[in-house]
RNA sequence: CGCGGAGUAGAGCAGUUUGGUAGCUCGUCGGGCUCAUAACCCGGAGGUCGUAGGUUCAAAUCCUACCUCCGCAA
């Protein structure tokens, strides 16, 4: 089938290289413009320009699709479909009509839940037991349109948001794979989505980072491993700002919220439930990420000190 | 030229201001104690102090350049 793709970061890429793999012809890939990234601020290609480029497929980075020619240059190429995968850009209208198959979107989420752009992160920030992704026919409103097909997935007990997102990246591609192959058999059963059962995964910021310690050592625990790798959960000990990026459930300790009641082997912190997690990996300032039981070789924390 | 931190033993750190024999905690190895131990005691091994130059009688320490890693901001 004739294809035009859109998708941005490393979510999006398994995708990809599964339409480039199921023989599709993906005429183009449209993908966000190169971004100054990290340290000195250097241009970087996103991920799926990467790809692109090394299949020699023509890349089109336009900053806002409205505003450009993105709509000539697609009735230029006329696809027959566009997939979306986390791009990044809303589209218009006009784009949305123009395949003959319309658009097609992958979702990380089990819709109509977690419509936005971090389902993944929030699935496992809120405690979730499973997730899954979602193929849908686009519609103007943000992750409304008809779902096609899903797949679900467990969420451990300890998967971060990195562990999730990478499985659910794959899961994507397996989905979309069967999307298009039913699409061209006619065997698409579109199912409205349940609008009174949806909520909204909005993007993360760095004022979800801080531990609130008073929270229970479940809540806890969520909260470390739904940030995790990016931006990461934050704990304030001695003034300093640490990053927490791996915890444990612990069961009952004695202690107030945000105090260390083992130190030294272990590193244990009391939370509001009278639980405690413990933390296995962190990273201090200018650090490398590194274990709590390195972390304390050289910088010893006293059994009884706070974190807040 | 976005702002800032860091590179010292297998790991995590101190020492650099004020140049003068390389330190701490842990691990590791050997020995001891013990019914026993991840506990305790004694002893040992292990480091071209990121790289290359420079200053000096003498550089981990001062000067210059470079490499690598990390935090913030975007």
């Amino acid at each position: 089938m004739n294809i035009v793709f859109m998708g941005t970061p490393d979510f999006s890429v398994p995708c990809l290289k599964r339409l480039i793999d199921d023989g599709h012809n993906v005429q183009a890939v449209f993908t966000q413009p190169d971004r100054p990234k990290g340290r000195g601020n250097h241009l970087a290609p996103p991920p799926v320009k990467e790809l692109a480029l090394q299949h020699g497929i023509p890349v089109y980075q336009p900053e806002k699709l409205r505003k450009s020619d993105a709509l000539e240059i697609l009735k230029e190429i006329s696809p027959q479909l566009i997939i979306v995968v986390a791009y990044g850009q809303i589209l218009p209208q006009s784009i949305i009509e123009l395949p003959q198959y319309g658009c097609i979107n992958i979702h990380a989420s089990l819709l109509p839940r977690y419509r936005g752009a971090a389902p993944i992160q929030w699935c496992v920030l809120n405690g979730e037991k499973k997730s899954g992704v979602t193929s849908m026919q686009m519609d103007a409103g943000l992750d409304t349109g008809d779902m096609l097909l899903s797949a679900e997935c467990e969420i451990g007990e300890n998967d971060t948001a990195e562990d999730l997102h990478d499985r659910l990246s794959v899961l994507g591609a397996e989905v979309m794979s069967k999307t298009i192959d039913l699409l061209e058999k006619g065997g698409l059963n579109p199912v409205k989505q349940d609008d009174s059962l949806s909520n909204y995964a909005p993007m993360l910021t760095k004022e979800l980072c801080p531990i609130d310690w008073s929270e229970p050592a479940q809540q806890v625990h969520n909260k470390v491993r739904g940030l995790y790798s990016w931006p990461c959960a934050t704990a304030e000990l001695d003034g300093r700002t640490i990053k927490i990026h791996k915890t444990q459930l612990c069961g009952k300790v004695n202690g107030k919220a945000g105090q260390v009641v083992e130190s030294g082997k272990k590193l244990i912190v009391a939370c509001g439930d009278g639980q405690g997690v413990e933390i296995v990996t962190l990273q201090a300032q200018g650090k490398k990420a590194m274990s709590a039981q390195d972390y304390m070789r050289g910088n010893p924390i006293e059994k009884g000190k706070s974190f807040s």
